[in-house]
Order: structure tokens, then C-alpha cells, then sequence
DNA sequence: TACCGCTTGTGCACCGGCGCACAAGCGCAT
DNA sequence: ATGCGCTTGTGCGCCGGTGCACAAGCGGTA
């Protein structure tokens, strides 16, 4: 790759792209800084600036053209081609996230479920039978997959995502409530919803406004 | 009162509470900055600045008592007292976290139920009756309920915000990919599950991980 | 052609966060 | 009492991110 993308940048190019597929659907085919920014509710010189990491492709006193501005963006992100996707611990969340279609939708196709309970294994979900984690790496290397996401307990967590690294996975999402040590090539985002929920309490007790911080964490 | 502390500080918070919980059930009475850098994935000077904020509460030489530090963590963020949550749209996602135990174990209990569509309302989940979204207000009132996790879809979201708004909720959570605009006084944090893969895709694709930039990893 | 209105691209100054490094301070051993 | 080892608390320089403000540049108009 040859631009460095910032990675607050980074961060925010989904939005942009999820409002840009939104006016596409309007059928508009320019979009000006102010406009996207409005819709991706930021600063509108951000959204400039965000823009001329990826290249000049504005034209002024004109705009973007939406189209092949959603094309750069997802040339950024690599959604040019699908990744495959695995999910590890079909419990409560593993479930729910197997049924939805959002991540098909956006280029992120989950094409294997994994869990450790003989219970869990050979049950369908979704139209996709249930493997035992012992088979994982050769699920992988089967799939191509890419991604991996643990839905497992904590405590369960770190040997997962060893499991999922040492199986080829090339970047994991985890929701469970723990720290986890992976590789440096590996990257690594986490979501624990008990957090989010402790944060939110501490402004609203403070009755402070404050809405930031929440497009940070880890590379 | 009102010491103000870094955003970046609360949002490591629920981190070092967590792993101080850890810490306790091992009975360990006394912890160094470097050890809970170590359990909480962070830089020990970072950790030392951090609970500074919060007071003088460690010990030269010594080290922080353990439960005396988690007290003060939880004063901080308003654990002390319950926070009783309602979650709006039990689709997938909305059913998962009703079941999900995490919440109420840490200080923020699910106390109603909330959707649109007849086939739910009235439907049992976890021992909480769904009751129908035109009543919220109502029910926020009776419950006393400060926070709204929105899991409806997208297009619906806005108006659900707007609801629990107005129905007296200090803060929010959502989980819906869409932009949402709330009263400043109103913390609303976002999660987006599908913007969080399109974040590790573009780190993924990008083979070489250069020297350069990338600290952190875990956490 | 010359001008005008509009929008981009970016220089710049500011700010919050980070982490190194060190003095201050505590407890224990002698 | 004195000294020593260990750990805290924080000053300080650095860096990435932010957004204002403006010159550059494009399309349309007369
Ligand atoms: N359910 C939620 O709404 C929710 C919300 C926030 C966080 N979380 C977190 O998400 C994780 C999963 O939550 P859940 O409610 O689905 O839990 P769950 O107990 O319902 O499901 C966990 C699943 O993981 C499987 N599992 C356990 N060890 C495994 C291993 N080593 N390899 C593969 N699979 C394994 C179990 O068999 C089970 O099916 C937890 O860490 C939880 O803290 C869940
Ligand atoms: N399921 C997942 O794993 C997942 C993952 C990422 C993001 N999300 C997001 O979470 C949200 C919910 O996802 P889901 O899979 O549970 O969707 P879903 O369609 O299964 O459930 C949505 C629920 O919201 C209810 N609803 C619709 N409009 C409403 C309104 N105005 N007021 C109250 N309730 C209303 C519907 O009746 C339905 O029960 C979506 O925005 C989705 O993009 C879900």
C-alpha cells in the first residue's frame, strides 16, 4: 500500500461510506463536503481532509462524485473483495450475530460457526452447521477466512484467539471482557457492551454532556 | 466535587475495575501500578495518572489496596447505586442482551422491554414482559430508568432516540449503524459492529505492518 | 474573454493524550 | 537512627487529531 491513512481517518471512513451509500440510493451523483459531513455528523473540513488521504478526487466548486468516491473508499478498506468470516461461542450473541444479514451485506460473509460444546456441534444455524473448535484451523485454510470473531466467555478468550492466529486468521473482533495478546501482524478491535454501559455512567452522573471518544482503541 | 477526569481516563476505568475485580477474588490485598498495567494491558505510568484523578490513593513503595482502589473506581463511575436500563427492539440482537447476565452483575440491571411489532409485545424474555413502545414513557418513569440500549433497525433508531429523550432517559447506547443526534446533555455512545470489521479490513489488507506507529495492540 | 460564486485542499495553531524519567516518599532491615 | 530498595506522583517534551481560515481552482455567465 502506498498512502498512510491516519487512523482516526480510518475509523471514520465506514461512516462516510455508509452515508454515501445512502445518497446513492436518493440517486444523487454529487455530494459536497458540508453535505456528507452533516450525514456523517462530523466537521466539514474533516471530512476534507479524511477525503485527501485516499487521493484528490474532489473538484472544486463542484464536490465529490458519489460513485466513484464510494468505489475509492471501499478500494481503502479492502471491501473490494469479500472476507470470509468465522464466528467462535454460539451461545447468546454467537447466535444473534449468525443471523444477521449486515455483515454479508458488507462484504463480510460469515461462512463458519465454531463452538466447544458437544451440544452446540452439528446443530445448523443460519443455514451453516456448527464445527467443533478442534477443527479450526483446517476450517480456515478451507475458507479463506480472514476474520475471526470470539464470541466465547472471557475466560475462554486468550485460548481462542491463540487458536484463531495459530489457524491463519488474519485479524479478530472480540466481544469478550478481556485483555487479549496477540501478535503484532494481528490486528485486534474489541467491543464490551459492560464498558460502553460504566462510561455512560459516569457522565450521566456527572450530568456532563461529552459524546466523544468512541471511535479510538487500538489499531 | 467535580473533579473532571480525561475521557481518555474513564474509558479505561471499567478496565482496571475489571481486572481489580480479578485481582480480589485471588485475594491479593495490594497491587503496584505495573501490575495492573500488566492485567489491564496498558503502560504503568498511564495507570498512575489515571487513578490520579481520582485521588491520592496509592501507597510509595507499597502500592494500592486493592478493595479500597475499587471502591473509589466505582464511586467514580456511579456504581454504587443500580442503574436500571430498558432495552428497545428485541429482534436478534435486543433478545441476546436480555438474556445476556453481564449487565445486571455489574450494576446495571434490564428492567423492561420495549418493542413495536404485536407479535412481540406481550412475549416473555428472561422474565420481563415486552411491553409495547408507545408506552415507554410510562415505563421509564415507573422503573425509574436512566439508561436506553437502542437495537432496532436503522431506519427506526432517530425515532427511538427521540423517544427515550423525551421519556426521561439520561443516557443512551445503540447499536444501530446510523447516525443519531441527541440533546447534549444526553451521553449517547455508538457501537457498530459491522464498521468495526470494515476498520480491521483495512489494517488487514495492508500486508506490511512497517515500524512505525502501532503501540497498544492488546487491552 | 473576463468575472463571479462556490467548493476543495491544506497551512497552521491549538489541544488532549502519551509515556519517559525522576524526585518524593514509604517501609523495612540493620 | 540511618540507609536502602521499591513505588508513587507528575513535569515535560512529543505526537496525532481537530477545525478555522484562506488561497487555489472549477464551472457557469455575460
Ligand atoms: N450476550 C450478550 O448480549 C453479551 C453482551 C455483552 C458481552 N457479551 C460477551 O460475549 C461473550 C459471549 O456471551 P454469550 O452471552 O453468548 O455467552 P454464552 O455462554 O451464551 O455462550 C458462550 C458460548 O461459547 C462456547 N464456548 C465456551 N468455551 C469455548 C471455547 N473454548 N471455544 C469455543 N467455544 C466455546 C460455549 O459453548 C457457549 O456456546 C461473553 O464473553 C460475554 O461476556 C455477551
Ligand atoms: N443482530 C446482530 O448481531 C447485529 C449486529 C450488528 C448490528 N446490529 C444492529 O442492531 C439492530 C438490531 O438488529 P437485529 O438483528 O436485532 O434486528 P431485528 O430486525 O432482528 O430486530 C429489530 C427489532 O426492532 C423492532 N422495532 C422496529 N422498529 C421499532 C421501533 N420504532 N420501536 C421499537 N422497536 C422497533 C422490531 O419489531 C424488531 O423486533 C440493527 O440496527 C442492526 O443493524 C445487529
Amino acid at each position: 500500500m502506498a498512502r498512510e491513512i491516519p487512523d482516526a481517518t480510518v475509523a471514520r471512513l465506514p461512516i462516510y461510506r455508509r452515508s454515501l451509500v445512502e445518497l446513492a440510493s436518493t440517486g444523487a451523483e454529487m455530494v459536497s463536503s458540508a453535505a456528507l459531513a452533516d450525514l456523517a455528523g462530523v466537521n466539514a473540513a474533516k471530512v476534507r481532509k479524511d477525503l485527501s488521504y485516499l487521493g484528490t478526487y474532489g473538484v472544486r466548486g463542484v464536490g465529490y462524485d458519489v460513485k466513484f468516491l464510494l468505489r475509492q473508499i471501499g478500494d481503502a478498506l479492502g471491501l473490494d473483495i469479500e472476507t470470509p468470516v468465522v464466528i467462535v461461542g454460539m451461545g447468546n450473541l454467537g447466535q444473534a450475530l449468525a443471523h444477521y444479514g449486515g455483515f454479508s451485506s458488507r462484504g463480510f460473509p460469515i461462512v463458519a460457526l465454531v463452538d466447544a460444546s458437544d451440544a452446540k456441534v452439528g446443530e445448523v444455524v443460519d443455514g451453516i452447521t456448527i464445527s467443533h473448535i478442534d477443527d479450526l484451523a483446517a476450517i480456515v485454510d478451507e475458507h479463506a477466512i480472514a476474520v475471526g470473531i470470539i464470541a466465547t466467555p472471557a475466560e475462554a478468550a486468550q485460548a481462542v484467539a491463540d487458536a484463531l492466529v495459530a489457524a491463519g486468521v488474519r485479524s479478530i473482533l472480540s466481544f469478550a471482557p478481556s485483555v487479549l495478546h496477540v501478535p503484532e501482524t494481528v490486528p485486534l478491535r474489541k467491543v464490551d457492551l459492560a464498558t460502553e454501559l460504566q462510561i455512560l455512567g459516569y457522565y450521566q452522573q456527572r450530568e456532563s454532556p461529552a459524546e466523544g471518544g468512541n471511535t479510538d482503541k487500538s489499531a
